[in-house]
DNA sequence: ACATCATGTCGTATATTTGCGACATACGAC
DNA sequence: GTCGTATGTCGCAAATATACGACATGATGT
């Protein structure tokens, strides 16, 4: 993202845009709402639910993985992708937390009217 | 991004997409949080509270506005942005209904224990 | 050991994002 | 009208993201 100057921004803001952007494709909102869906963890099925190659949703898997929203255990020959509900809840909060403050001036009216 | 396949996801996946694209770097989280902790719009002082050059928070402010998450003013010389706070109660609770469902399933453990 | 199946990783082509300088526009003061 | 200020737009370079084929890895069955 050439984030030049990443070091300017609070940890809160740098946090909150990296779990933005891993939410930031379709096929990974989908993926976590499949897992969701599933109340058992599913494997490479995922894959086959997607209109996409095993090797993007792959990739889109690593992504989610890095940011540890999602856990994968090795079931012998297959993995078993499932969501990591404990921080999912804490990273809620934050984004609420963020939507309160964001939501609460309330500046501008329905239509235009801005209060300046 | 791509999107090859756009069109085979959920209406609801690609706006959450959207929004979370929008709020993916530090700097227009900086600015929702700039323009909410003023009780009244602000202009340009965005600009000079980031550490970006005009040009570049020019350029995020119309990622923000093209979503309808903030709007702009024309106050004679100065532009007045405020939030759009309506559609960010709104997009807030999106977020939480995606959140709830993502975390309802409850699969895995706090270390690891998938249940498969 | 060997073949097979399920996944992950590498390399690569294309598309998008990011950041900023340079220019254009628009308003207000004179 | 002219000048100075405040914004927005254009164009470009560098960094990332996206998507996928080809290959590597690892476990299972025979």
């Amino acid at each position: 993202m050439t984030y030049a100057k990443t070091a300017a921004f609070t940890e809160e803001q740098q946090y909150l845009s990296r779990v933005a952007k891993a939410l930031a494709h379709p096929a990974r909102v989908a993926i976590i709402q499949f897992l969701a869906s599933k109340q058992t963890c599913i494997s490479g099925d995922i894959a086959a639910e997607l209109p996409l190659s095993r090797t993007t949703v792959s990739q889109h898997l690593q992504e989610l993985k890095a940011l540890d929203l999602i856990r994968g255990e090795i079931d012998g020959l297959t993995v078993c992708y499932c969501l990591n509900t404990e921080l999912l809840h804490k990273v809620h909060q934050q984004f609420t937390a963020f939507f309160i403050e964001a939501t609460s001036g309330a500046v501008c009216g329905p239509d235009d009217a801005c209060a300046c």
